[in-house]
DNA sequence: GCTTAATTCATACGTTTGTATGAATCAACC
DNA sequence: GGTTGATTCATACAAACGTATGAATTAAGC
């Protein structure tokens, strides 16, 4: 078959369980077996469309990144065409940066939140086959976002803005992918339901956070 | 022998091993043989010593866990202490917070960073061994630290703090267990070296953070 | 309707895994 | 100095893993 048109592939099916279970378990713990049986796959489809397990876990990873990270330079694109040279304010930024995984969560949260634990279990594992990803994919984004962030905050360093961006992503991540941490240590009464919400307290927390002044302060609160 | 006091035990030798691998490559993904390799013991000791492979995990986590949260918590009775019954400085309870690992990072560099990174998986992985130890080592501390943090902020509702301590807890997490992305995309400028700067950096996002107004805020910067 | 290429499937191979077992070694104590 | 209990060690085992192979099945093109 010269053009295999068929959507609802063996393929997608691989993909989809894939993310799940290794969202679920980590990459090392799941097994093929494990993801074909819920793909209601053979054992052999995933050799056959994805050769071995890293290639797999490379596709279902690139599968979101991709797209996810394109939206967010456009969006930050239009933020800028928007405020027509003028510097953006952190909220606009941090909202390029936060509100499409966000969005996704929203139009399909269960793939969504399985996203945002691929990434950080991505960060944590040192696996030397996903580094040529992570450099190819953020590479482009973390320049453009701390530009834009220089820009916004001009008062601050470079390296600043490097320390601020990245403690901001850790805000993201750890709120998205560890949400189970904050349901248990508040009996139930923090959900990530509302995803409008969240993006909003993510973004006044971070944004707060970024324009926090450099030095000491003064003792009285 | 009733009271075997020998300390550069195998079981310890055991401990660091599988600390420095479970940190360097996961818990699934770090065998036992590679572990006793390391730590130049037979395979037959982890047995002998932990019984299961599970209860190893647990060991290396509680070794480090239980101390550092002792730490946490005695730190905060003494600023609460000092303060004599008015509410504490958001700096100050950050601090009691951040400060022991940051301690032990300060003390040895590699077992600290480990650590943090350890802390990290045990967040994303789900294995069921591990809730009650979340819930037995964090379930104090959150208290206490929630109930320190909304003295400071009283105009804050209860889930407000939580959310806030929550991204907190991110900021700290995946700046000290992610630290190698931040080194990445600043290319080498930023590192995590003197601690007491990055304490400092976690500490000044994190309160200013934790002020955020909760309301939108106005369209000016 | 036969041909051809794409895809599925069952099965097998060689490793590596965690765990179990029992003998060997060691150190302390009476 | 022989006994005892703690520790080490070599080895074995069954299970699970990723990958490879080749036959069966399917569907498209002429």
């Amino acid at each position: 078959m010269l053009t295999p048109h068929k959507l609802p592939d063996t393929k997608s099916a691989i993909l989809n369980a894939a993310e799940r279970l290794f969202a679920a378990h980590g990459f090392k713990a799941t097994s093929l077996r494990a993801i074909t049986g819920e793909a209601q796959a053979n054992l052999g489809a995933v050799n056959y469309h994805f050769t071995a397990k890293d290639d797999l876990i490379l596709a279902v990873l690139r599968r979101r990144m991709r797209p996810l990270n394109a939206e967010r330079l456009a969006l930050l694109d239009r933020f800028e065409a928007e405020a027509g040279g003028r510097p953006l304010k952190v909220e606009k930024i941090l909202e390029a940066l936060f509100r499409p995984p966000l969005e996704l969560i929203a139009r399909d949260r269960k793939a969504g939140r399985y996203f945002v634990r691929l990434i950080a279990q991505c960060l944590i594992e040192p696996g030397a086959f996903l580094q040529p990803l992570i450099q190819e994919e953020f590479a482009e984004r973390n320049r453009r976002f701390h530009s834009a962030m220089r820009r916004a905050l001009p008062h601050l360093s470079s390296e600043d803005v490097h320390w601020r961006l990245h403690f901001a992503h850790g805000v993201f991540l750890h709120a998205l992918a560890n949400s189970h941490v904050l349901e248990l240590s508040s009996r139930g009464r923090c959900r990530v339901g509302n995803s409008d919400a969240v993006l909003h307290r993510i973004i006044s927390f971070c944004a707060s956070g970024c324009r926090a002044r450099g030095e000491r302060e003064g003792e009285k609160a």
